[in-house]
DNA sequence: ATTATTGCAAAAGTTTTGCATGCCG
DNA sequence: CGGCATGCAAAACTTTTGCAATAAT
């Protein structure tokens, strides 16, 4: 059975305040000044944890390790391919909508069965467009 | 300058060739029978500049090696979460105009400059659902 | 009292790098 | 030749795991 630890429930709080994304290691660090007996295996097994059960979702980045994102409602990501800041994109559930839409269509193609949906945009990010001048 | 390699030469095509998306790993044992000298150091180095170059696409999986698409044509993903298939889903070109618009939409919420996208469908394949019954 | 969770250290898995040698231009 | 690419082995990086100790039910 499931049991509560003082260490999880800071972890998935702080991912639910911060709004970046930040890796499995830098959210360690953070946290150990608040907790200075912590570990870092705790901190990947908690993420782990918690991904499954879904109140954290999981961010696979083009190059460098995970990074873990707090924000349960639906929506997407953005990349910034020069400093490899993460954004959330929220959407309307209208916008949602259409999309599951058309990606359950895009699914029929090889008669798969769609349970979820990972989309990233990729680009320069408005910090990145302006130092470009 | 960028030189030739017949090592090079022999993972791109391979990975044009095939239609499963394969780590570099499985790629190297394949190739290897073609060419026992290559090494494995080779493959990660050709396959990422294959990738910058946008000769081959790099998918991050949701756990294990990323792997390699040698399929260039504007395609979305599917990976099985029971058996860890990917599968290519290739889309028409107004599927992939409309797509692009609707993200190019969303990411004005952000300001940022998009110039890609990768977007993954999660699910159960033809064969896992096959199985289940 | 029982059992899940922790912290630590060691191991595992994947990818990158340094360097001497070989091949391309 | 001069320099980029290779192959090998070692190193780096990220994540997982075994285990004894601790904390939650």
């Amino acid at each position: 059975m499931k049991k509560y630890s003082k260490q999880r429930e800071l972890i998935l709080n702080s991912l639910r305040k911060r709004k970046d994304h930040p890796t499995a290691e830098r959210l360690y660090l953070d946290l150990k000044n608040e907790m200075p007996e912590l570990g870092i295996a705790t901190v990947y097994r908690n993420l782990s944890d918690l991904c499954e059960e879904g109140q954290v979702i999981r961010i696979k980045t083009s190059s460098g390790p995970d990074r873990f994102d707090g924000n349960t409602m639906p929506h997407i990501h953005f990349e910034c391919k020069k400093c490899g800041d993460i954004v959330d994109i929220v959407l309307f559930e209208n916008e949602v909508k259409q999309l599951d839409n058309d990606l359950k269509k895009f699914a029929k193609q090889i008669s798969a069965e769609v349970d979820g949906s990972d989309i990233t945009i990729t680009g320069l990010c408005k910090k990145c467009k302006k130092k470009l001048r």
